[in-house]
DNA sequence: CATGAATGAGCATTCATTCAT
DNA sequence: GATGAATGAATGCTCATTCAT
């Protein structure tokens, strides 16, 4: 009884998210017109602003919504004690994370320069220097900087990168995964050996 | 005494450009009108069309006269022994290379979306391939397929991303390279020790 | 009482049709820009594209609009016997629907070049051939054929050449009419006779 | 000699012109710019301006260098008594000089919302306004008088219009011809006769 | 909840024309 | 006799947004 009430009425909302980050991955945010999404929906472009005030705010939502377990992650991941493990846990939630919004993520990754200047720019960045924070201890080597960031960075990419590879997605997710896990754990030796 | 003498006139196609991939680089491909080139360059728009046919046409002509030394790396590249010293020598000097363009290639970096649909697209996934297929045994294990890509993403992303970071581009150039063989000098070893 | 409540509103999409054959026909299709149309009609450009897809489909759509008296003509006459009296019957239907469309058919007549390469151009021409059809024998003698096109083409162009002489419209349409008449009789006695 | 003079330099005024009016004919006059004149002539666009002062230019001097002949028999035919046997020989040298400047009269037939601005088309006017009144009584029954154009309409568009019919041009010309003899012929009787 | 109608600002592109060389 | 470089004005079109209904 609960769970059907939002369902047949006030989904449009949820509608127009889905549409709208599907055509915003496929095509990049700017290239994508109300009017595109408007129309795939079969509703006016009218109906759009009676759900978001702006073409940004569509997008910020879906971030918003899409990317609230990364958010948790990252507060959970802040509570634990900086161990290897821990940060070997944190990358192994984080990209499977990344897999579940994945479309979001993909967009993210082809849109910097777009992104930069909305509002969600700020959001993701900081999300990012949180992130990093966690897997990486500040007076480090600036080498095992880079390797965190690369770890972050091939989980991020690597998924749309191989494309071409035909193997399965789950397969290169964990070959993905291994690879970061690795980065991160030759970087927390070097800071914690030195 | 030489050098000068076709500064003033007739260097109006490559102030274009230098513009063009500034503000490109700066806001990104779609949110830089033509205007905005002609403006800052004291010129009309009409004169841009002298120059070049169209817009894209503008980007793909930065884009080669750019990129024409990693056309040259991978193609050296291609007839050297596939050996480790080959592979770290590839990566150095790709690196320096990237540092030379480096507005260009963050350009690349932050507009995918946008640089997919262009005739661009194709050029550099074509040019990315061909560095990949170099780097990487095509049956090598898919952990170390993914740690030749990683190398080339951390290379390419790796300035960019360290922005925050406040020590000195060169010191950051190196260390990211350092990251990218390591992730080479492995995965080679997996394949060679198989 | 009626007639008048979808007056005000809702009518603009007929307005923007009779201002544009009003420009289309005095100045000519190319010379005709949508801001002109636009300011005449005190509304913005992008009102138009409300309305019209492009340029060329308010072309298409007042052609349509105001040609549809001939195609039901055309169809009609395509189901009566080919007998002298039928031609005649046409020709003078036609050149009331001709007079009644007056503006369009100047329009169609001094742009040819324009409209030859626009989606009307088939639709006209079409049409051309299935009227020829109906007031000609294919294998009529090829003088004949001619004193058919050339019917037709004195109802069409007629009004608009003797704009010099003062005589009233519809005494010279009459005229013209004759004229018209006179040669298809010609033209079908000389089938008949062979 | 004498001939060789103006042929290999100074022929370029020629050139534009053929250039143009193949150009003018087969697009039209608005949709053929001064580029694509130049290109196909390999020279640059200011090298038109050498020879033309404007564009409209280049259109007068080929409707003046082309019609010359036009003029000569208008001229001609005003010294003449206004005979049924001199309204034929007008009709027959005018039927062959319209075949000599084919595309020049296809030009001006289909585009004369374009001429009606410009400066040719009060030549073009003025000219045809000679012939009616060479070929037809001023006092003449409106009836005849619409024959006359009717003949003339006839001569000028016969050629285009009939352009799938198969058969042999000048076979069409001759039966266009002859339909325009006829309804003069029978214009001189009506005035005639009464 | 949504539409129909419209706007204002902007965009890439094209054109006829000019002029110093 | 011609070019290289540029301009000013315009064009068709699209977009995010608004608002009365």
């Amino acid at each position: 009884m609960d769970g059907t009430r939002q369902r047949r009425r006030g989904n449009t909302r949820q509608r127009i998210q889905d549409v709208a980050l599907g055509l915003f991955a496929e095509q990049g945010y700017e290239k994508t017109s109300l009017r595109e999404i408007a129309e795939q929906l079969d509703v006016t472009k009218a109906a759009l602003y009676y759900h978001f005030k702006t073409k940004e705010e569509i997008l910020v939502s879906i971030f918003e919504d899409l990317s609230r377990p990364l958010e948790d992650l990252i507060a959970w991941g802040r509570e634990q004690p900086h161990s290897l493990e821990t940060k070997q846990e944190i990358l192994r939630r984080y990209s499977e994370a990344l897999a579940a919004a994945a479309p979001l993520f993909r967009f993210m990754q082809e849109n910097q320069a777009t992104i930069r200047e909305l509002r969600i720019g700020e959001l993701f960045k900081t999300r990012m220097f949180g992130l990093r924070d966690i897997l990486t201890d500040p007076d480090a080597d600036l080498v095992d900087q880079v390797r965190c960031v690369s770890a972050l960075l091939t989980l991020h990419a690597g998924m749309h990168i191989l494309q071409d590879t035909e193997s399965d997605p789950e397969e290169k997710r964990k070959a993905v995964l291994e690879v970061a896990v690795d980065l991160i754990t030759q970087a927390h030796r070097g800071s914690a050996g030195a």
